[in-house]
DNA sequence: ACAAAAAGTTTAGTAATGGTATACTTCCTG
DNA sequence: CAGGAAGTATACCATTACTAAACTTTTTGT
């Protein structure tokens, strides 16, 4: 059981210093050096308390071991609760929480507009496979065609809407995680 | 982090004495008895290789750790891989992999029939919610009126079929969980 | 380019505890 | 009630989880 690596990225995703990490959970910075570098094991009251000030749990702390899929097969997609009557939102990696981004396949039918977005940190990314969308940002429109794409930060207002004459399919991927079910 | 009642209960559950868990995990059985009434705490690698001997992962062994959900609003429910054109299967509890049983609301179009569903363990329990339907166990066949229930063994073959006029909606609930996704 | 500080590593040492061996008790079952 | 299987308690030790502090490496500012 080798956890020096994973207590070491998460950590650092939460920026925190060998020392700082140390002074918070009531331990030595050599201490957590060693842990990183799997040259001691913590018991689990300590390990505990280091996923606590990493803001994670020991169930998400351990989840990382289990083998994670590689390959999903369309009958993988899982239907997001539908924010609409000509939208339809299936996530193509289910369980994408435990992941760093969460791609899904957007389908709008002529006419579909996906509701306003919840602002969050992150940033998004969206290629069109078939149709033309027009995407708002903040009050600003853009136009994207079949095979064009967009990158933006989450932190705007974002919407998209179905402009062309047939059904849109959209790639989208967010990072982190937020389309949860 | 007491967890010498989640290891009981457990081995309880693989129906091992403690003697058995411990020459399995190359331990004494006195330091099971330890460990279960939380006397003294186990090493991480220690403890994998107990969860190894029980069938679970270190993963699962802590996910009874966070609060689980109690209530679950319409919106939680998650659609599951369509079986069909006229059927709809919703995951009531989504994430129920780690529980016991796994509730699902089935929506039948007139007509519309689940597809036969692999043999598994566990039992299986439907409520006709509205409409008629007609379930086949191997070859036998059964009507199913609003407010009628079933319940049978899953290790027989099983289908259902809606054969009245209208929708005809069932809540389905499966033990242990199968519908992933 | 060079201090100087910050971040990380190493090592030696110890108090704590993870784990064993064994004796004891409790609970079944015929 | 005998005999055995399952579980508990205790004493003990070897391991190790964790600290303190010196050391090295990386980053930062001027």
């Amino acid at each position: 059981m080798k956890i020096g690596e994973r207590l070491k990225r998460l950590r650092m995703a939460n920026s925190l210093t060998q020392e700082e990490l140390a002074s918070r959970a009531d331990l030595t910075k050599g201490f957590i050096s060693q842990l990183e570098n799997d040259a001691t094991s913590p018991s689990i009251a300590t390990l505990k308390d280091i996923v606590d000030v990493l803001g994670t749990s020991m169930q998400e702390f351990f989840s990382e071991e289990v083998d994670q899929d590689i390959v999903f097969g369309k009958d993988a997609r899982v239907q997001a609760t539908d924010d609409g009557d000509n939208v339809k939102v299936e996530l193509l990696v289910p369980g994408a929480q435990n992941r760093e981004m969460d791609p899904v396949l957007v389908t709008l039918d002529p006419g579909g507009e996906m509701d306003e977005q919840p602002i969050h940190e992150g940033e998004e990314f969206g290629f069109v496979i078939s149709g033309k969308v027009q995407l708002r940002l903040d009050d600003k429109l853009y136009t994207v065609d079949k095979g064009e794409c967009f990158y933006f930060s989450s932190d705007r207002k974002h919407a998209v809407k179905n402009v062309g004459k047939s059904a849109a399919k959209l790639l989208w991927v967010v990072t982190p995680p937020t389309f949860y079910y």
